[in-house]
DNA sequence: CGTATTCCTTACGTTAACGTCAACTCCCTC
DNA sequence: GAGGGAGTTGACGTTAACGTAAGGAATACG
C-alpha cells in the first residue's frame, strides 16, 4: 500500500497541517471534508488531505469557506451531472477572472507601497543628516 | 478653492465610495478617519478621502483594519518621531514581503485553476460527444 | 407651525470561523 | 480496575466588521 493512501488520525492531520482538531471537525460539519470512520474515530484519506491543502490555500487568498466549497467541486468531478458541472465551471471561470483582476490591483499596491517605502527611507535619511548638521 | 479641497457630507461620501454611514462612523471610531465637525455633523476632508481609498483597497487584499491602520501611518509622516517612523517602516517592509510572497502563491493558484478549467472543459466536451454517439 | 430630511448617538444583533470547556467513550497498561 | 491518552459530541464564548433599530437634534420646506 503506497504511503499516499495511508489513513491519518486527527492528530496526525493537525501536526502535518498545523490546524486544530476543532478546525477539522468544523470543516467536516461544513462538508468540506468527509473522513472515514473507524468506530467513532475519524480517519482522513488522501482525498481529505488534498482537499485540506486547497482549503488552506484558498484561505490565504481570502476566500470564504463557502467559496472554497464551490471551488472544491471542480476537483471532484466524476459523479456529477452535466448541467451542474457546467454551472460549477462557470463559477470557476468567474472566480478566475476575479483573481486576475485582484492580481493586477495587487501589483499596483505592491508598487505603491514600494515607492512609499523608498520615499520614507529617503526622508528619514535626509532629516537625519540635517539633524546632524544642526547639532 | 480647488475642488479637491471640498468638504463632503457623509451622504456624499457614501455615494462616492459605496459605503454606508455606519461604515464611515465605524472607521472614525477605529481612528482610521478623522472628519471635521460642523456642529455635530461630520465633514470629510480630502485627507479622509485619500485614506478611505487606501482602506478600501487594503480590504480587497484581505488586510484587517488594524493592519491597514498601521499602513496608513506611512502616508501620514510629518509630525512623527524618527524611532516611531523607523518602526512603521519596518512593518511596511515586512508587509511588502508578505504581499510579494502572496502574489507568487496567487499566480500559482491562478495557473492551477486555469489548467483545471481547461481540463474540465475538455472532459465536458468529450463526454458530450460520446453521449451524442450513444444516442 | 408641522413635517420631512439628514444627521447624530447609543446599543443590541449578526455572521464567519473557529476557541474553549464539560462530559463521555474507547483502548491501553500498570 | 484505576488511571491515562486520544478521540468524540454538544454547547456556549469570542473577535472582526459592520447591520439595524430606537430615539433625538438641526435644518429646510410649504
Amino acid at each position: 500500500m503506497p504511503d499516499t493512501d495511508r489513513l491519518m488520525t486527527i492528530r496526525e492531520m493537525c501536526d502535518t497541517y498545523e490546524v486544530t482538531p476543532r478546525t477539522l471537525r468544523f470543516y467536516e460539519a461544513k462538508e468540506l471534508l468527509s473522513p472515514n470512520r473507524e468506530g467513532q474515530k475519524r480517519l482522513f484519506t488522501r482525498r481529505d488531505r488534498a482537499r485540506l491543502k486547497l482549503i488552506l490555500r484558498g484561505k490565504r487568498f481570502g476566500f470564504s469557506l463557502e467559496e472554497i466549497r464551490q471551488l472544491l467541486e471542480l476537483y471532484h468531478v466524476g459523479d456529477q451531472q452535466q448541467t451542474q458541472l457546467a454551472r460549477t465551471l462557470a463559477i470557476a471561470k468567474e472566480r478566475l477572472a476575479d483573481m486576475e483582476r485582484q492580481r493586477n490591483e495587487f501589483n499596483e499596491a505592491i508598487n505603491d507601497l514600494g515607492e512609499q517605502i523608498d520615499w520614507v527611507t529617503q526622508t528619514l535619511a535626509s532629516t537625519a543628516v540635517s539633524k546632524d548638521a544642526a547639532e
